[in-house]
DNA sequence: CTCCAATCGCAACTGGTGTAGCTTTAGCCT
DNA sequence: AGGCTAAAGCTACACCAGTTGCGATTGGAG
């Protein structure tokens, strides 16, 4: 918790702070979240171990630091020209990012840790208001091009493009092919078109 | 892992495992997936430690063998006569098991127990194949009144209608409401109708 | 340049999870 | 009924995540 508003943000603390976030990621990426330990953490980083707990407290902690940084960064959101292709330009993000060797284990830790820890769900929510947020623009360039009638709620578009990849994912536990990612982003927008949302 | 198939099906092996699965559950229910631990189970049940950890390996285990409780015991598809109400009604059923103060912390136990262990992540999976075979017959039923056009994959509607829900619930971790739900079900329908799915 | 408060490193300790080896119980078969 | 064997119970303990108390180091204010 609040591991970036230090008093001494410009000497030790940052490289410790540093050290700690990037090996996080790595062993992250390496061995996913089951086998995620602070012990590991620190021994990476060559933090001390009572270091990390004190300062991040836990795995949890530990992912909702990486959860802050995550946020920040923006993406790049698809300008094709048409609602189809910049929907499905979103949708095939979200995909192509789960299936990245080396980002997958990183995104699909932050989903468990959220469900494991309120202080993760906590950073996660925040995450995808800013996700759905910058994502809502695809839609609301549609509105205006004339392409889609009046959208309700342009972030509930997103929500319907993106949610079938993730129930596949997470709680079906099935595949995901790219088809099954341009088949959802049709979805939703039939659905828009169609003014249900 | 094959905990039903026992030499002994019917003596004290039988009346074991069923003490275990129950105090599983009741656990789950009262202290949730975070606090469920093999010791309390085996303490609430009367069955020794060692026993559990011998048949059931660890926590994943007892969610496993849970799982594949619940998937035997068949769910009330909703027949009101229409497309849209027997849609709704399927994605209702999914957020009212979920905001149920019994169940839905037993459901969200399988979700996330499924994130951690392969061996439930399967079990998991069939369930929920189990699950869309059954609900898909609201969508077959609409085809065969004339309500929709010929569906390339039945299973595919309901899975973006129930989308939504878990998306909100387990990803981005929002709350989700009845008119939520509603709308995730008209929207896979819209889509249904146009023909993308 | 000096001091001091914050932070980090270190080693010992604690508690609880999971295991090993053995004994006892109870279901099933003749 | 009586023995055979699978399965449950029991004790002890090994191991590791997380904690604690204290001394060492560092960075910045005056």
């Amino acid at each position: 918790m609040e591991a970036g508003s230090s008093k001494r943000p410009g000497g030790r603390s940052a490289r410790v702070r540093d050290a700690v976030r990037q090996a996080t990621l790595a062993e992250l990426a390496e061995h996913g979240y089951a086998q995620l330990t602070v012990e590991r953490v620190a021994e990476r980083s060559g933090v001390h171990k009572t270091t990390v707990y004190r300062r991040w407290g836990s795995v949890e902690g530990l992912i909702s630091d990486a959860l802050e940084l995550a946020k920040e960064e923006p993406w790049p959101i698809p300008d094709t020209g048409t609602v189809q292709g910049d929907l499905r330009g979103v949708v095939q993000l979200v995909r192509s990012g789960f299936a990245d060797p080396e980002l997958g284990p990183v995104s699909s830790a932050f989903v468990a840790a959220a469900m494991q820890s309120p202080e993760a769900a906590r950073a996660l929510h925040e995450f995808f208001v800013a996700r759905h947020e910058q994502s809502a623009e695809v839609v609301r360039r549609a509105v205006a091009r004339g392409e889609l009638p009046d959208v309700v709620d342009v972030r509930e578009v997103i929500r319907v493009a993106v949610a079938p990849v993730y129930y596949r994912l997470f709680v079906a536990h099935e595949p995901v092919s790219e088809q099954d990612a341009d088949r959802a982003a049709d979805a939703a927008l039939a659905a828009a078109r169609a003014g249900v949302l």
